[in-house]
Parts: C-alpha cells; structure tokens; sequence
DNA sequence: GTGAAAGCGCTAACAA
DNA sequence: TTGTTAGCGCTTTCAC
C-alpha cells in the first residue's frame, strides 16, 4: 500500500483502472476495452465495469494514455497575438472544430515575435501535439526553420490564414490580393482618383500592394507608389502616419486592418475631418471593430470561420489517414459599411 | 529492435533518454539526474551526457515525465469568453506570469455558459494540470459543484477578477462597487442628476448598483432605481435598451463594460445625439476599446496586470508550499477622458 | 469473451 | 559519484 510514493503531497489515492477491474471483478484489460469502446466485451461484463467506473468515480490518466498510445489528442495552434481580433476570432472557431472532433487545443502565443515560433513548436512537440496549425508571423526574412523540427518529429501541420512562399506545405487562405483589388476598384469606380493606401511592411504585404495597383490599372489609371505609406503595428504609430496622409488631402485611405483604419479614422476627427463626407477610410478583415466603431467600416471580409473549419479538417486528414490536403484560397467579399462616401 | 510498434505510423524512432545514456557510456539514471539539473554528477560525465543530448538532439518526452512525476507543469486558466477584450488581456498577462514560471498554460474558454465550467475543469483535470485560475462565469444561481472535483483531486486553485459569495477559496480581484461609486460620484459632483445605470443582471451585478446608489446617499441625493436598466451581452441587445434609455433624456448613462459603452454611444449618434455635450457615457473596465473609441470613452480601470500576477504567484504558492493567499481586493481607478462633460 | 504480461519513457529510491 | 531497479497508469498483443 505504498501508493502515496514520493513527494506525492497532494493527489491522494488516485483511482486507476486496476481499482475499477477490482471492483467490476474482471481484469485491467477488459476493463480498458469496454472503457475505450472497443467491441467484443459480452453486455454482462460490460455493464459490470461501468457501474464499477461510476461508484469509483473513475477517470482515466492522460500523461499514461499518451505515453502508451503515443497520440495526446490535443492540437497546437501557433498565432502572432491574442490581443487583435482577428486572431482571437481565429482561435475561436479553430477551437469549436477541434473539439467538435474531439481534440484539445493548446495555443502558442508568439506576442507578433518571429523568434517565439520555434519557441512554441518545441514546445509543442515536447508536449506531444499530434497536429499543427500554424498562422505564421509574417516578417521579410522568413524564418521557417521550425517547420523542420515538426517534420523531424512526423508531425502533420498545415498553415492557416497566410503561408510563406516557396514552401510545399498545405495551407487555407483568404485571396489577400483579390480583396484589395475589390476594394480599390469600388472607390475608383465610385470616382475617387487620389487614393492612399497604409500597409505593414511593403516587402511582406505585397499581395495588397499589387490588388491595389492592378485596380487603376484596370480602370486605366495609372497607380502611384508614392501614395503607398507603411506604419508599424502600434495605434499611436498609425496615428503618426495617418497624419502625414492626411496632409496630402486625399480623398481615401485603404488599410490592410480594421485596427489601422480604426486609427486612421480616430487621427482625421481629431483633425475635423468628417468621414466619410470628406474623408473615406476602408479596413480589411471584418473584425469586432468595424462593426462597433462609431462610424461603422467598410472594409474586406475574409471568411474566418470557414477558413479555420476548413483548415482544421485538412489536420484531420492528415492525422487519420496521412492525406494531405490541396491548399486553399478562399474569396473574400467586400462589406460596405459607413466610412466610405458613396 | 523493434522500435517502430504499433501503429505508430508516423513519429519513427524517437530518440530516448536511453539513448542518450549509451551513447554517453552512462546509465539511464545518471542522464536523468543532469538533465533535471540535480546535482552530484563529475563534471565530466555530466559534460559527455550534454554532448550526446545535443548530437542526438534528445527531447525530454512529456507524458512519460508527468507520469512518472505525477506534474505536468501545466495550470489551467477557466476564462467566459476570448472575444472579449477584458478576458484576452487577462489571458495575455496570465501567459506571460505563468511563463516566466516554468510552467505551461491550457485554456478552458466556456463561452460564457456556466454550464460549461465543468466541463472543463474536468478537461483540466483529465490533463493533469498542476493548479487552475477560475475566471468565472457569474449567474444568479451559482453552480460551483466543480469546485468540488478540484478539491476532490487536490489541485490547487485560484479565482482572478470576480469570486462566489460565501466561497472560500482565495481570490484576486478588483473593488468593483468602489469604482462604480467613484464613477457615480464624479458624475454627480459634475452636477448631473439624471444618471442612468446600465448592468446585465441585477441580481448578478449587484456590487456596482451598491456603489452607484451609496454614491447619491453621500451627495444626499436620493438613488432613483427606476433609472437602472438590465441588458444581454449581445450587442444589439445592448442598442435597443440603450434606445428606451435614450428615450428618457438622461443626462449621463454609465456602463459597467467599455463594450456597453461603445454599444451605448453608437445608439446615442444614431439618434443624432452628441455626445458627451448632450449625454455623456462611461464604461468600466478599461480595455482596448474606450481608448480606440473614436470618442475614447471615460472609464474605470481595473489593473488587470495586477490583479493575474497576484493571482499566478498565489497559486504558485500554493502549488509549491501548499500556502494559501489571503484574498486580494484591488482598488480601481477612474480614467477621464472624452465621453463624459465636464 | 476474457486474462496475463509486456512495455511506452521517465524519475527516484536504494545499492554499490 | 554512478548504476540497478521498481514502478507511474495505461493499451495491446497473444494465449486461453
């Protein structure tokens, strides 16, 4: 009886499926048969070792179910920060899926640091994720090198809402490119001419970048990169920017986020400008915000939840029968809101 | 050398701790005494096992250590809902202290259903977690039977931001009806009296109705409580009530969440109502929100980092010396800004 | 239909 | 200072 071993100070004596075996009268293998569903136990057995679970109050240990069965049932989600709306809706519907087929999600919160990534999928493989999702950090110098230790290990992973070049694995996505194009060509069409555009960073957010110059050259204008202004996450930073743009009098200002057409708008009312009578300001995502600013956003719908819903069978296949899936892109849709003149 | 057994089709050959230990000419024992970082190894083995690790780049495997340690270095953190801006931040910075801890944080996201609090504190336990924060989800008929199943196991835990009445267990939170009042009272002192008070449930959230009527008693004015209002969470549930409100010509209506707030004074514009010259508007809480607020809301600010530091190195120590905290009750702050007239 | 036994990878008592 | 050994709780052949 020496089961309380060690510096076992708290967790009694836990209840193990040798007591229910016990107890049911019958032996620890038959036990865990009926207690992971597999068939073959007569009804009589059956019945006996789960009111046996029951009176014990039994539940399994998953660090010896794991360690024996080399699988955790749980999934890694690796995501730049839980702070931005996005992400955090990203994480909410990869979350119901997951659990919708019947894993746990643990998540990898990088805080918008490349150099956290390789950090968290150690971590993951050291706690034995059997998948990876991963919403990569984007960054010019592209450090993919932990992608390498998930295929040292065998473990499936497929990247979720933006993926890196000249790289082979499976990835659902939102049309990034398409959507600017949309938008930039609505306002053009609408006969907007001096048209900025407030991106990240210009090397890593490209896509938008060429949408948006193939929409005047579409509607046989000639676009300007001078009108092209990059800024930095922060919302003062924004801020900084949008009052530079501001300067220049246009007549629109695209962003790449809600967050940064939120600050946009807030910088140009400071100013007394009125959005969007003399002042139209789109943003891209379609997060919380552009519904609940004061002047709700027009702005790009990415379909998160199908997006992750998606994504998150791809793992699946992966998992259970080592398929892997096409990657994906998905149309957004533009959302016309308040803030653009019409 | 049958390495490769059951159907572990994929994760080949891992590499183990014995591995390690031959490789180093050592036993299995002494490897694991240097990569626990126990002392009493020479020098120089410990430096032969170091090299083996890294040139078979050994991973520890995490089920097989929480089994045998009967730790998993892993807390959960029981939180309503990730969307909500309150709770990310108490996720970020919950992260961030447990990190710095050596350990690992699962999340328990419920949705803002209680019913699911059980569900996953039996996830928790299921898993191993070593100790769990409770953010809970307050009804009016309190289900705390999953306490009970912590304690059962011995797990240590805590409550952050809110606690059961006649619970005993420690917690960290904010003073809830002082704010309310210091809001109130600010307001009045401003002059105003025809203040309105919108919360969820008025059973629920009795603490801030407490603090807004003692506020009218210490200006020996008379609290009126036909001007307090109940919502549902959504955010157009939130706009129609604001509309009867609106209805009423108050001259100030306070909030108890920024998320309100903003719901608020988007149905106040709507009806072309300026705000704060004809009505001004508080939040609660200080989250993202009132400051990206295109009017940055007038708020109470809880010290979220606070309070989830506390809260973490109570269960820390809780964990590591069974010593059980005295509960925290923190003081808010009132942040003026722009929704309210002064 | 049921039981016995091996062993997943690791830690920690105990021996040497 | 180092090695031997006994399990942690579970799943899964393989006999019966």
């Amino acid at each position: 009886l020496q089961k309380k071993g060690g510096d076992n100070t708290h967790k009694n004596e836990r209840v193990t499926i040798k007591d229910v075996a016990e107890r049911a009268g019958v032996s620890l293998s038959t036990a865990s048969l009926v207690l992971n569903g597999k068939g073959g136990v007569s009804d009589i057995t059956k019945e006996k070792i789960l009111k046996a679970t029951k009176e014990l109050s039994y539940r399994p240990n998953h660090a010896a179910r794991s360690l024996r069965a080399s699988n955790t049932k749980m999934i890694g989600l690796l995501i730049p920060d839980i702070l931005n709306s996005f992400y955090s809706e990203i994480i909410e519907y990869v979350r119901g899926e997951i659990e919708r087929q019947g894993y746990f999600l643990i998540l990898g919160i990088t805080g918008n640091k490349s150099e956290n990534e390789e950090k968290y999928i150690s971590e993951f493989v050291y706690r034995g994720v059997d998948g990876v999702i991963c919403v990569p950090q984007l960054t010019y110098v592209q450090n993919t090198s932990y992608i390498n230790l998930l295929d040292d290990y065998n473990i499936p992973y497929i990247f979720l809402a933006d993926n890196y070049e000249k790289n082979e694995s499976p990835y659902v996505m939102c049309d990034l490119y398409k959507g600017n194009f949309d938008m930039a060509d609505y306002l053009l069409q609408l006969g907007m001419r001096k048209l900025f555009l407030l991106v990240g960073d210009k090397r890593v957010d490209m896509p938008y970048i060429q949408g948006y110059r193939d929409a005047f050259k579409k509607n046989k204008l000639h676009p300007d990169d001078s009108c092209i202004y990059e800024t930095a996450y922060e919302f003062e930073s924004i801020q900084s920017v949008a009052e530079v743009m501001i300067r220049e009098n246009p007549e629109a200002i695209m962003t790449i986020s809600d967050w940064m057409a939120c600050a946009t708008m807030q910088e140009a009312i400071k100013h007394g400008i009125k959005i969007p009578s003399e002042l139209s300001v789109t943003g891209y995502d379609d997060v919380i915000y552009s519904r609940i600013n004061q002047t709700p956003i027009t702005t790009v719908r990415q379909p998160i939840q199908e997006m992750c819903t998606i994504a998150v069978r791809g793992l699946m296949s992966m998992i259970r029968s080592s398929i892997k899936p096409e990657p994906i892109i998905l149309e957004p849709k533009l959302v016309i809101r308040e803030s653009t003149k019409y």
